[in-house]
DNA sequence: TATGAATGAGCCTTCATTCAT
DNA sequence: AATGAATGAAGGCTCATTCAT
């Protein structure tokens, strides 16, 4: 007679969420449509405005959601960074980064919200930007200015981190134009693995590069740029 | 090589043309509307679908006149590239490339629509691909398979590609990110040509890494992969 | 006379009655959302259909209730009108009236939502224009025509009649306009017994004059309209 | 093959003007639909966002259409006051009043719009009440201090205005109560003419009883109140 | 060639009501 | 007796497109 469970927490809501993560993933805020939406969780019409109050309360409701659990991931990995070397520590960066980005599959949605907000960022962006991009950039942070000693100013270091960050969220925004370029790649788990080893080989070799351009710059500005003829 | 017909090309059309190739750069196409790109244009509000026939139809002339400038000057740059290093070759690309897709000018404006339609990709996205991805990359291609030599893969010369590709886009796509991760970045045209000397730098380093890398494990593939502790 | 079997006659029932009952008379029946009134009572949102059917029920359930103690009260006052002069049996019914329809207390409900359903009328507007309407109206019709005595005709006393409440019900229906017209008067108990005042003294002095004008009119028929040049 | 007439103002910006004034008047702005006024003036559903925005738009639209020869009208009246007696100009007064008000037809549509927007406010009522109840007010006020003279407060004049415009409006505003009470009352234009001289003979002996009071209560304040035993 | 008016599908939201427990 | 979830009709508004001139 009693509930047993109170995981009651609306059946409907929850699949909500996730109708809403997929298509707002996949098409953004703006193109993704509450009918298309409601449509996918078998619910009514009037169901997100009952459950969210409008579409961008369920915008908010999926972040709060998946950040739940994206921030419990994040806390978990900060730990273990013990004896491993910097190079090993961009590794695992690049790597989970490059998983949770590109894996096909529902888990790891806040990663993509994130990509989404970063190229069309919507009221949430604020939030966003605080709760995951800061962290996750300042962890970038510390690890390429490991790598790269005290002689890389504060701006190069910052470059240097877009440079990668850059390198990860280009497969996720330009998939058609990788599938075009690049058809092998097929977003498979090996793709993925493979492809994280070349951007950490690639960026471990640019902040070297730059930290070199950077002391040669320093020491005798006579040599000018790192290209000429 | 000169169009000889277009004694009365319809001013309008023209400067509905400009007009929405503003809006669909700084929008996209489905956040730019008609309404909005008339207003600019100083037309009227049929005057779209009486010249263009649809919305889609202006987004075509719009990619088709810019188009011809743009190859026009691809032309121009193919041939002087005749005795200059490698590097030199990579610094000339990546600058042009950053200067067309951060200028906040309206110059360059197909540079900026081939970045958008690769994050939001259109029924011209096809052409795009065609006519300017695949040249652009295969100029960079061959720049990278010079620096790299023969010792690299095919496939790790279109990752080193796509790296330094992606690295670039990051500045136009995610402006707001950097806005806020690197307030100091202002978009400007120095800023614009230390941002290229960076990723010049960075990506030479990253290159000969691959290289370097990639050589390590052909020949002994026992030491697995680069980077553990 | 009292209800007998309300032993157990539902606390949320009566909560959402006077949750309804002020709404319905601050913001009339249609701008009075459901939801609302629920809030407002503590209960939930299908509480009113449970209890009541519908809004509607809802609707004559308040008046049904409300009723109950206003007939009651008048009752009461009807007896005592004694020897009193029939100015002061007016000055009596006009103060009454006001400070029922102008206080702006919880109290008094009926007489709000009868001036509500003169302005607004509903499905229950027969029922309220004959337990309310008819009666108060009889009341007011005795008084004036004991203060016009025989000469007046019946249309000219109904006329009075509607002239006194007229200049009552304004103050309800046009609290707006009087804040602006008017800003000294603040609807206070003190506020109102004068305005009483001058309502009973505008009355008898109005009444007085058609009186006058009607004998003049049908003694001599020729003297045409009250007021030429 | 040129266009003759500029009264081409578009056919259906009209219609729409007047459907929606009718609409607007019996059912209020919240209650009138917007698919009812396009159908009414045989227009499509985005006609009145074409034309005027929004349905706020729309009644602004109405509103500004009809002030126009109502303000017209109000300057027309205003000079020939010349040397009628100040009874003659109540009646005046009064008779436009309730004609405007009263008549059934799509005439004097403005004194409706004013009537509704005093019991039911939108964000227009700041202007209707500048435009035209603050002028027809003084106009009143004006008349109604010549006849009382000197000798009655700037608040008493006001309560006796307020006590001619409520006598007039309880008419409009609670025309089915007036039905009921009232049978005989027709609306038509011979029924309001009567009810002009009610309302002036009224009005007239509760002016002079108010200023009568007024004096009694100044002089000798033992007298008390107008009614006592 | 060019225009302003008109169209209708579709969007997000509101709300009284009903369902299942 | 009471609840929270779910429903669907309807509301105002947007927008690319088409019509009539």
């Amino acid at each position: 007679m009693v509930t047993l469970s109170n995981e009651h927490e609306s059946d409907t809501r929850q699949r909500l969420i996730e109708a809403a993560a997929g298509m707002f993933v996949e098409q953004g805020f703006n193109a993704a449509k509450v009918r298309d939406i409601v449509a996918h969780a078998g619910a009514n019409i009037a169901a997100v405005n009952y459950h969210f109050g409008s579409k961008e309360g369920l915008y908010a409701a999926v972040i709060q959601y998946h950040s739940a659990q994206a921030i419990e991931v994040l806390s978990q990995q900060a730990g273990d960074d013990g004896g491993r070397t910097p190079a090993a520590r961009l590794h695992d960066y690049v790597r989970t980064f490059l998983k949770r980005l590109l894996t096909q599959t529902p888990q790891f949605t806040m990663s993509k919200l994130v990509a989404r907000e970063m190229v069309e960022p919507t009221a949430a962006f604020g939030l966003i930007i605080e709760k995951f991009v800061w962290p996750q950039y300042h962890a970038l942070q510390a690890i390429v200015r490991t790598i790269a000693g005290e002689k890389l100013s504060e701006e190069l270091v910052r470059r240097c981190c877009l440079s990668i960050v850059g390198q990860c969220l280009y497969y996720q925004f330009a998939r058609q134009v990788v599938a075009c370029l690049d058809p092998e790649f097929g977003y498979g788990p090996a793709d993925v693995e493979r492809l994280a080893e070349h951007v950490v080989a690639f960026s471990l070799g640019g902040i070297r590069q730059s930290v070199r351009t950077h002391a040669g710059e320093a020491q005798k500005s006579h040599s000018g740029h790192v290209n000429d003829r």
